[in-house]
DNA sequence: AGCCGTTGTTGAACAGGCGTCAATAGCGTT
DNA sequence: AACGCTATTGACGCCTGTTCAACAACGGCT
């Protein structure tokens, strides 16, 4: 406890990790700062501030400092598709009910770092938005895969490429009410929102 | 037809406009690059190339470069607004349909220019996502004015806080469905997605 | 017509942030 | 303890936004 790393935000001595440490210190600290800021406002001068190190060795790791900021937002999508496990059983829509729940759960803990992480794939960067948008798509698959085929087709979801569609404008339309909700419950409680938006899928993806 | 303007993107010699003009001119340049591209993209040095001007001069009639870009969102918000204008009768849902099929129409003619918009205001900078917002916001209600109070009771919409937020998340995946519907239909007929999308409201709406 | 003041306009200088690279110094190996 | 590998540094170049003193176009005044 004594000799920890943590004091040297000052020093200049050098501190020489291996590739994997500092590579994950950087991501770390990436995901850590983006909470906080927007994904521009993480300039190589803050990024070498807060790490301890120079700014140049960002390059060892990273061919740009826009690269840095892309493995940011994947790091961030990840943590955002682990931490919002699955749950368990339920008719399709109590189940799809209990998905969003943790969802929304998950953005109210994390408001400003889910916000920031929102901001920044809406962003100009392609490849960032591709990225978030898969993050999307998988968290509705997961979503399908739990409540079964079968189950979705008793509420006349089935799957088809206008459903896909839909069922990402349906997303999109969660993503906003969440964080709008979040800040301010506008009257509506945790369950009628979740009721509504389960609802608004059927609604939407039937024809 | 000698002493045209538009031949003095090379020569260097002075041309000398009042204020308005000037300023009209950059605005209307502004908008018009910004739907090839993104608003970080519109450096000064592209500005100054594109309207002839040195790089100072932006100065004269703007604070900074991103009081630029504010200015030049609020005008192409303007002109989605303007352009999208309202239409007449039916009963509610069809008057929905109608409404959103002249914006369908509109981001279908104007697609690139449309994202480029929505890009911008989804961005880092806090005034442009008001700005935006309230734009969205003026939208749906002018849908609503249209409509009519009453007509929207029968179909169990009402006013409150409540709907306001849904409304608005309801926005929020026309947009995403509309953008992705235009590069792509999903086999879905224009038709089709406006009956849907009309649909959809009151089901994320109603109590 | 010609001077003159106002002010739109310029271009050089400055600031700050990204990216490069040769030199430096930890740390494992021998 | 010397050596080699490479993580790390820090100064440098470049590009972009911003400032500012000087310049010149145009309308008014004589």
């Amino acid at each position: 406890m004594f000799s920890n790393l943590a004091h040297m935000t000052t020093s200049s001595s050098r501190v020489r990790m291996s590739p994997e440490s500092r590579r994950e210190q950087l991501l770390e600290l990436g995901t850590r700062l983006l909470a906080t800021r927007t994904l521009d406002e993480i300039s190589i001068e803050l990024l070498a501030e807060e790490a301890g190190i120079s700014r140049g060795l960002l390059y060892h790791y990273f061919h740009s400092l826009q690269e840095f900021h892309v493995a940011v937002v994947r790091r961030a999508v990840e943590d955002l598709y682990a931490i919002t496990a699955p749950r368990d059983v339920g008719d399709p829509l109590e189940q799809l009910s209990v998905s969003l729940g943790a969802y929304v759960d998950f953005v109210s803990e994390n408001y400003t770092g889910y916000v920031s992480l929102v901001r920044a794939a809406s962003g100009s960067n392609e490849e960032i938005r591709k990225i978030y948008q898969d993050a999307r798509r998988a968290l509705t698959d997961r979503i399908f895969d739990i409540a079964g085929a079968e189950e979705l087709a008793t509420v006349g979801v089935v799957d088809s490429p206008a459903t896909r569609l839909l069922t990402d404008g349906w997303a999109a339309m969660v993503e906003d009410v969440v964080m709008a909700w979040v800040t301010d419950p506008h009257g509506l409680s945790r369950e009628e929102l979740l009721n509504r938006l389960a609802r608004a899928l059927p609604a939407v993806v039937v024809a």
